[in-house]
DNA sequence: TAGATAAAGCAACTCAGTCTCAATAAAGCC
DNA sequence: GGCTTTATTGAGACTGAGTTGCTTTATCTA
């Protein structure tokens, strides 16, 4: 089922292996082999991902040429965030991961009983954001917003199992 | 310096301890002696503070009678959360508590210089996420909205500094 | 007030994330 | 291409927040 809300990618000159490059160099840094795989995994999907899962895919069950350690999989992950190609967000104490590059600015309802995080869009939200951070004299550089609660498949599973244990 | 942005209390019928005993008793549980403390002890300043600060006041630098071990602390917190007398929060990976119950819902300016946490209140912002949670049938059951960036003080603290340094 | 049992405290553990350090591999240079 | 310099990798040890197992202690109930 497509998703009616999806979001649509932002048009960017350059691929994000590309602009991970281009940061690198910018830093003086190298561009490694464990860097690119990390990069190019990552970007091959767009999905939420956290630490641990690329480390499952990276360095447990990948062989040979393309494993990456744990300790380079950390470090990358906070190279992509420093280079804005990630964004990081904390859910429930754990760190979670989606693109930002190319990817437009919003934000989350995340569902309490499935896990599953879904993006929409207000321009409202940043209006209101900055709207109150004038009123205080802050200087607003971002913001994180998630809203928790339920989603539609998970409301209506529990409504069914409801009617189920109604019947008995 | 007073804030004129301070959020007024809220009219309670019990006391947070009266509240506290009340969640136990329904719950089965004990109304202990480091229960009271803690909660005595966290309800006596309106303040925000996360585990360790506990800790060290009730566990390391609290004498004879009223300590509190660590486990205790971790425990007796999340069933504050669970009683509805304090909101805990995530902010750079470490949770964060407040007082909840005799005090109105609202969000937080983060300022990421001197880690202060400032409080708001938004009409609008409830509408927003009901807005928005509606859109995609979402039953939302709350929501966690922090802007981050730089407050006041440090912004002119900042600019201070940076005179001093055109200075030389 | 005694007996049943929840909870406290200690120490040991887990888990995400970081650090150290020896070995390896990019980058620049010849 | 080969060589040198030095950033980076990977393995394992470490850290710090939070939790758990288990024995002892204290609260509740009768």
């Amino acid at each position: 089922m497509s998703d009616p809300f999806a979001l649509e990618a932002v048009d960017v000159a350059l691929s994000p292996i590309e602009r991970f490059e281009e940061y690198l160099k910018s830093k003086g840094k190298r561009i490694t082999q464990p860097r690119r795989i990390l990069i190019e995994h990552v970007f091959s999907h767009h999905e939420h991902f956290d630490a641990d899962q690329l480390i499952d895919e990276l360095s447990h069950h990948s062989k040979g040429s393309d494993r990456v350690s744990r300790p380079t999989v950390y470090r990358t992950l906070n190279e992509l965030v420093e280079a804005g190609l990630l964004r990081k967000m904390e859910i429930g104490g754990r760190a979670v991961y989606e693109h930002d590059y190319g990817y437009p600015d919003h934000d989350h309802l995340y569902c309490t009983q499935c896990q599953q995080l879904i993006e929409f869009q207000s321009a409202e939200l940043k209006e209101l954001r900055d709207e109150v951070a004038r009123l205080h004299q802050f200087r607003a550089t971002g913001h994180r917003f998630i809203i928790n609660g339920v989603c539609d498949d998970c409301q209506k599973k529990s409504r069914r199992k409801k009617r189920r244990v109604d019947l008995i």
